[in-house]
DNA sequence: AATATCCCTGTTGTATACAAAAAAGTTGAC
DNA sequence: GTCAACTTTTTTGTATACAACAGGGATATT
């Protein structure tokens, strides 16, 4: 299952988007891409096909594709939807999940621990993606599962900076330990609100992304 | 905001693979839907590549796209997802949804059951759609109600077929107006429950599924 | 007869060529 | 000098041409 050269131009310019070389509405040109990348108009005009369907960038017919980060409202409502799907994962997961997945959250926990204790903040962030990915496996529902990760994946970027608020790694790593009690006690319902909680922007979390969304306006 | 060729050729083909034309598994060769529409390669390929993303056909590179109707267990799962995704829907439109909306539920609920009187199935089923799609927007969050209405239409063929079940308009209808009467009451863990309960595919439903996914196999 | 290799055909993926529409630039009128 | 209409240029959308790969079948070898 290899994939096609307009699938891997996809991904790299989501991360230049990412990353912030085309910042929010700039226009993506077709032909400026096809020689930054050395094909032809055709993979390029997939790739931002593509991207469009996945609302990273809005295309606008005869005119051309924009990068099209979401504002602040938009992004609240992100988080919302994914603090509900997650919070249906762990619902359905506290009554599916597995003795050996249970391990697994608990090794996933121990090694996001370690990585504080390192300071490898890129080490925390894909162990901590881990831990809520296994959460979707153990849904039981894999379409549920992959809806999870493709909206965690488009979220990623804020869910990092979120991260940086003072003190949320370790309030975020004990929410963590309350999720799995919660699951060992096939307690659905408060594995449910945890995570529910445990994702959200709320309180304190908003005002962070707001003033992150500010910065990076600039 | 007009659209492009290739977006309504999609379409096309989307209906084409819904009412039978092309049945699962079936390979969709670009020269013959470029002879059948008459356009070149180009624009269906497009077309092909957006019913890949939203998961209507599988693309395997350089070997083509094959239609991909969902088996019973991704249909059992999609539907749990709609069911959690429209209970979400409901718990958020408690309390944030509007007078003008409640009139507009009522309403559409009258409609409902004026097409069952006159036995315009169709009809009933486009304004059923309108009701649920009425809830999506009074969650007051816009991108879940996107989300709400891409799943709504992709489930759109077997929600039809789930409809046929004998008595099930009858206890539909019933369930509808309880909902209205939590959203009333400002109730989100009533509307939520109903609503769960209502899209969710469980007892004889279940079994009229699978009969009707036999049936459609032959 | 069975199997492996090679060739041929058909189909996809990519590049290029062309058409149509929008944006930009220029000229002219007031 | 400003605004409007026309022309030029740029850019998208579509068609066609070409290249690379997969699958099938024929042939040859064991």
């Amino acid at each position: 299952m290899e994939q096609k050269r307009s699938d891997i131009i996809a991904n790299q310019i989501e991360e230049l988007i990412f990353d912030g070389t085309f910042s929010d509405g700039e226009r993506l040109d077709e032909v400026q891409l096809s020689e930054r990348f050395a094909v032809s108009r055709t993979p390029i005009r997939e790739a931002l096909l593509r991207l469009a369907q996945s609302g990273l960038v809005a295309h606008y017919p005869r005119r051309g594709v924009f990068v099209r980060q979401p504002g602040p409202i938009e992004l609240i409502e992100m988080f919302e939807v994914m603090a509900e799907l997650e919070a249906t994962c762990a619902r359905l997961a506290a009554t599916r999940i597995s003795d050996a997945a249970i391990d697994e959250l608990k090794a996933t926990n121990a090694r996001c621990n370690a990585a504080v204790q390192d300071s490898d903040t890129e080490r925390y962030y894909r162990e901590n993606e881990q831990f809520h990915a296994i959460l979707y496996r153990e849904s039981g529902n894999s379409f549920l599962e992959q809806e999870c990760l493709r909206l965690q994946r488009r979220l990623q970027p804020f869910r990092r900076t979120q991260l940086r608020l003072r003190g949320r790694l370790k309030q975020s790593m004990k929410e963590h330990e309350q999720i799995v009690s919660a699951l060992v006690e096939g307690d659905g319902q408060a594995a449910s609100d945890t995570i529910r909680s445990h994702v959200a922007v709320q309180g304190e979390k908003f005002h962070h992304l707001m003033s992150r969304l500010k910065t990076a306006a600039e």
